[in-house]
DNA sequence: ATGAGTGCAAATAGTTTGCAAGCTG
DNA sequence: CAGCTTGCAAACTATTTGCACTCAT
């Protein structure tokens, strides 16, 4: 078992929330997926009968909520979630085809922040995924 | 009628697309727009019975294939549209509450560009979308 | 024991598709 | 008049919600 879920599962504790077999499945089945994952497909890389879908769903979100997975989006709008390695915001390269990823480590948060201050908004936050044909499917 | 939607029909019209009324009313409805707008909230910012819901979707679909608009998503995931001003390629800062928008014009197109291409990835495209609380709402 | 978490069924929201009829170029 | 467009109805996909039951703490 990967300490990286058992990091992750220790921050829930700590919120309050509680450790259930299928939480442990999920963030297992995070770990070792190499791209971001929609429920649906986390869901589907569970072992058979772990949980009911929606389970998967409201896990989610409640990972998002306490900080240990990152929400993005695809290129047409479904939701993805990924483990946040460590504390480093990072971002996706996702090949059209195949849907494999890489890590990316460019962003402009501070820039961007910046611009929005110069708007007077806060609470800035902010999506970005890039996507393209990976070298196999090309 | 602003020239932005004759200049709009132009270009669909060049690529063999027809010029309908309810396009004209589509992107009219678009340039009066501050704020990207997705297929459902175009629809429903024309006046009534300007046409189906359906054709709003399926219009905007168009427009995105012939460049005449550019799409992007919200932070839930909504597909949203807005005319591609000139051909500069821009984002934009939405507020989480009131759904207002500015333009930005901060992106980092080359730079992921670079990175992707580092990756062996082609035809390189992005997302991206900033949020925040704008000064009325916070 | 107590409230968070789960499963099941059903409801939604947003978007897409099939098909016959209408209109543009 | 050919074929792009539209409207209407219906299908779909992804996601959310209500409710009773179960389990972690």
């Amino acid at each position: 078992m990967s300490n990286l879920v058992e990091e992750s599962l220790e921050k829930l504790r700590a919120l309050g929330l509680r450790v259930t077999d299928q939480r442990r499945a999920i963030l297992s089945a995070l770990v070792r997926s190499e791209a971001p994952k929609s429920a649906e497909e986390t869901h589907a890389a569970l072992p058979v009968d772990t949980c009911d879908p929606v389970t998967a769903y409201r896990c989610l979100e409640q990972f998002e909520k306490a900080g240990v997975v990152e929400r993005g989006v695809r290129e047409n709008g479904t939701k993805v979630y990924c483990l946040s390695h460590g504390h480093e915001h990072h971002h996706h390269l996702t090949c059209r085809k195949c849907g494999i990823a890489e890590k990316i480590d460019l962003c402009m948060g501070p820039e961007l922040e910046k611009a929005a201050e110069g708007f007077g908004y806060t609470e800035v936050s902010h999506v970005m995924e890039v996507f393209g044909l990976c070298p196999s499917c090309a």
